[in-house]
RNA sequence: GCCGGGGUGGCGGAAUUGGUAGACGCAGCGGAUUCAAAAUCCGCCGCUAGUGAUAGUGUGCGGGUUCGAGUCCCGCCCUCGGCACCA
């Protein structure tokens, strides 16, 4: 086809405008009628195999928020990028029904948690259905549906028999005034937060769930077998699972209780990871709750409120770091294993009951918490490793003196001159002769307590009989359902007065029971429920279903998640593995956390400091002299303080409603604006005006289209032959473009996407309606396909419009654009000339040239003559493609 | 305090990983179109000096390696996350 310039009329067709309501609309409608983004097993129009995306599944709160749209947007393009490659793709979306701001919701409202839930799903169900987000919608849950929970249940009762799951007392907080527990961020600085009444710790019974079995195999598989998990998120769950290797061992001594029986059987245990340092010993200290410590202060009376003393303090790291280390003198004498001697036991502030066995050795020349209480409390400090030449002072702390891959033992009479490895091994094999000690690994990961004594969760599957005690529920009596007409009133949960809940017969001897009234956690239910899409409404907890589309090929979620939930995740497949149920061990390969959406905040300032916050919408803004937002004023005048940048969130009033946007550019702008704002994994602060700018690109793309609808129509295939130099150059420019952009595709920096596809427009735009239709067609089409899964329905209306469904198929299976090689070659390279590795200027060559050619080139360039003052060159460096330096 | 990200124009960010720093967009400025405005289109846009060609300078700060450093190394500062005084 030749590129001749008559002017065509524009194909009949073709609006002129974008008017995204109705595109959108057209485009939905048609999705949803031919069940576009049904997923099944084994699809034959798929021949690259499943790939299984999903988001992290949402609390239905009410409305989607921005942070839903980011998350979901990167998903989606993903999805649909997949698919046009060829992969049988599953999106798939539910909601994490169960929870406490449905019952706080339902206690302001009064409405049952459960139609204030349901509502809410059908709201946020409508949003991402005008998002036009390809989820197979034909294998949502809801984690509140008795179909869906019954599995909870029945997997509960599983663990329950293989031991993983067990009952033993736990300690909450309890609210005397509510008569109810309260979840850690319901207490505010020791009060519950709507009473108002000081918070008690009270002991129930609960159950829990041993994932600290699975601990070293969690480690192993976080650290070598999660190759798609980033490293901080990797080194997150490390941190929290917390191994560490050492000796347990105990210093032996004669301390009886009151009733004259030896305190522990005479055995105080420490846990160290250095047991190098055991002959460095000069005194043990444990936590004020430990029983050494309880006796010493009731031997002496005057001790007891000062070692209560030593329990105040906050307990987070934080505060930790700034609090001083103290202690207490006991008075009381424990033996050091090894030499023998005398070592007396204080009670500090800085050891903690839950950790090991709550007390620790001494060592103040080789730790630096020892070595601060020692220095406080005058306590001697023994240097017994040595580094070198380096000199041992107890004056003052050194780095060095806790370093322990390098030194040596000394002073440790017979483990003088050992190294570290060597001489722990020795002192642990001493211990273990004498019966006091073993090398042991320990976990700061602790087992997984479930019981919530709340109402609106998955009831616990179990019945209290007088006779029998504890008794399952049978396997077919579940699910035990739920009643969900019950409304909440703060004072505990409704269950405890539901007679038809509560009143049961007992499975083992059908006398009258009650039944349990605690409910799950709800981190149970998002500990398998991407298993459960995989395996929609199976008839089983999962069928074979799950083996076709797990492991998920690509997990998006917050960062907020990285320990919890992926954890519990984690934890929960290994048992099911375990158990038969399915055959890999880790859930996720690939994860990714988005960033979190940013906003300005504004306020006016209130009365005793508060702030009354404005919506960034309200404010005209003000900037200082560089130019920087320094605040603003409201419609009348009023003028407001700026309270800097934070994420988006309903209590500094900066959120920006997902519906607003919609309704005002359409679902594509939205889409685009949260693609192009900044990668998948930054933090992003919102603009408004570069919302416009999203507006813009599209209105553009629809113009570029329409004017040239004719041309694009009838063209054939573009014959390079026939182009002008500018038309090759916007060639060039155009797969160029592309070329980026598959690049950026395939490593999900999806900014630079929609950047790409702007430079392909730009160029495009030179190629004016007649001027060359072959060229304007395959921009188009190359165009469209590259925009496909970041705006899916405008792309979708102007293929159609166009005429390339006719010969290329639609859009959603159509094949991905690649570059063409021979648009790539360029007859003349520019290279950037450098002297002296300076940026000079430029020299032109063909791009057939070869590096002496290239270096010829350059040598007789006039910015050699002129910056290189008359010297010759030594040395000529070419980059090829790139640049060419001359040192002279 | 420890561990891990990150500091690039007025702003969001790019630089295919050692090769033209500031792509692409937003804001701003100048112009065209318009009775006017919106919309649209064209041009300029790191900083300093200069009417200008141009020169110098520039990726948090100070050093280093290299023909060449935003990118690598050493030492600081700031910032955002994570956390366990974990013995």
């Amino acid at each position: 086809m030749s590129c001749g310039s008559v002017a065509r009329p524009r194909f009949p067709d073709m609006e002129s405008q974008y008017h995204h309501k109705t595109v959108e609309s057209a485009a939905q409608t048609h999705w949803s009628e031919i069940d576009a983004y049904r997923s099944i097993e084994n699809d034959p129009r798929f021949p690259k195999g499943k790939y299984y995306a999903c988001s992290m599944l949402p609390y239905p709160s009410g409305k989607l928020h921005m942070g839903h749209v980011r998350n979901y947007t990167i998903n989606d393009m993903l999805v649909r990028y997949k698919r046009m490659q060829g992969y049988n793709v599953l999106m798939p979306m539910g909601w994490d029904a169960f929870g406490l701001p449905a019952e706080n919701a339902a206690m302001k409202a009064k409405v049952a948690p459960a139609a204030w839930t349901y509502k809410n799903i059908e709201v946020m169900k409508a949003q991402c259905q005008a998002l036009g987000l390809a989820f197979d919608w034909s294998r949502e849950l809801a984690t509140c549906d008795p179909a869906y929970y019954k599995w909870n249940q029945w997997f509960f009762l599983k663990m329950l028999e293989n031991g993983l799951a067990y009952r033993k007392t736990q300690i909450v907080n309890w609210d005397p005034i509510d008569q109810t527990v309260l979840a850690n961020e319901q207490v505010i600085d020791g009060r519950g937060w709507r009473s108002g009444a000081l918070v008690e710790k009270r002991e129930i019974p609960g159950y829990y769930l041993n994932i600290t079995k699975y601990a070293e195999e969690l480690l192993d598989a976080t650290l070598h077998k999660l190759p798609g998990w980033s490293e901080r998120l990797r080194l997150i769950q490390e941190n929290w699972i917390g191994k560490s290797e050492g000796v347990r061992f105990a210093f032996p001594h004669d301390i009886k209780d009151a009733d004259g029986k030896l305190v522990q059987d005479g055995k105080m245990y420490v846990f160290t990871t250095r047991a190098d340092t055991i002959m460095g010993v000069t005194f043990v200290a444990v936590a004020p709750e430990h029983p050494l410590a309880i006796r010493a202060g009731q031997l002496n009376p005057a001790l007891a409120p000062k070692i209560d003393a030593l329990k105040l303090g906050g307990t987070t790291e934080a505060e930790l770091a700034l609090k001083e280390k103290e202690g207490v003198a006991t008075g009381l004498f424990v033996t050091h294993p090894l030499t023998g001697e005398k070592i007396e036991v204080w009670v500090g502030n800085y050891v903690l009951i839950t950790y090991g066995d709550g007390a620790v050795m001494g060592v103040p020349g080789h730790d630096e918490r020892d070595f601060a209480f020692a220095k406080k409390y005058s306590l001697p400090i023994k240097q017994v490793v040595a580094l070198g030449t380096h000199a041992f002072s107890t004056d003052a702390w050194q780095e060095w003196y806790g370093n322990k891959g390098d030194g040596v033992a000394v002073n440790s009479g017979k483990y003088d001159g050992l190294k570290f490895k060597d001489c722990v091994d020795a002192v642990a094999a001493d211990l273990a002769a004498k019966g006091l000690g073993e090398k042991k690994t320990t976990f700061r990961l602790r087992d997984w307590g479930i019981s919530r004594q709340r109402y609106w969760g998955t009831p616990i599957p179990v019945i209290h009989c007088h006779d029998c005690g504890v008794v399952p529920v049978p396997e077919k009596d579940l699910p035990v359902v739920l009643p969900e007409h019950h409304i909440p009133d703060g004072s505990g949960s409704p269950l405890k007065h539901d007679a038809a809940f509560i009143n049961c017969a007992c499975p083992k001897c059908g006398k009258p029971a009650r039944r349990e009234t605690d409910t799950m956690d709800t981190f149970v239910d998002s500990a398998w429920y991407y298993m459960r899409y995989a395996s929609a409404n199976a008839e089983t907890m999962v069928d074979a279903r799950n083996d076709y589309w797990m492991p998920m090929d690509q997990y998006i979620g917050g960062i907020e998640h990285a320990v919890l939930h992926l954890l519990y995740a984690r934890f929960w497949t290994k048992a099911m593995r375990d158990m038969g149920l399915l055959n890999f061990d880790e859930p996720f390969k690939r994860m990714t956390n988005h960033g979190m959406l940013l906003n300005h905040i504004f306020y006016t300032p209130g009365s005793h400091g508060a702030k009354n916050y404005v919506p960034p919408t309200d404010v005209k803004l003000t900037h200082d002299e560089k130019g920087h937002i320094n605040g603003g004023t409201l419609d009348d005048g009023t003028p407001v303080l700026y309270g800097g940048i934070g994420k988006m969130g309903k209590s500094e009033r900066n959120g920006v409603d997902p519906q607003d946007l919609i309704d005002k550019y359409g679902a594509d702008t939205a889409r685009l604006y949260v693609m192009f704002v900044g990668g998948p994994e930054d933090a992003a602060v919102w603009s408004d005006t570069a919302v416009e700018g999203a507006m813009r690109f599209l209105r553009r793309v629809w113009t570029y289209c329409a004017d040239r609808s004719a041309d694009i129509a009838s063209a054939g295939a573009v014959d390079a032959a026939t182009l002008t130099a500018e038309q090759k150059a916007t060639r060039f420019e155009l797969h160029s473009a592309l070329k980026q952009s598959n690049f950026d595709y395939d490593r999900q920096q999806y900014n630079t996407v929609v950047s790409a596809s702007m430079k392909m427009l730009n160029a495009l735009e030179a190629v004016k309606p007649g001027a060359c239709p072959a060229l304007a067609r395959e921009g188009a089409s190359i165009l469209l396909r590259t925009l496909a899964p970041v705006t899916p329905h405008i792309t979708f209306k102007l293929w159609s419009d166009l005429g390339f469904e006719k010969t290329d198929g639609a859009l959603l299976d159509t094949k991905w654009p690649q570059p063409d090689a021979a648009a790539l070659i360029q007859d003349e390279l520019k290279l950037v000339l450098q002297i002296n590795g300076k940026t000079r200027g430029e020299i032109v060559v063909p791009s057939s040239a070869d590096k002496a050619a290239i270096e010829a080139a350059a040598a007789a360039s006039s910015e050699v003559a002129k910056f290189g003052e008359g010297r010759a060159p030594k040395k000529i460096i070419v980059v090829p493609g790139r640049l060419v330096n001359v040192v002279v």
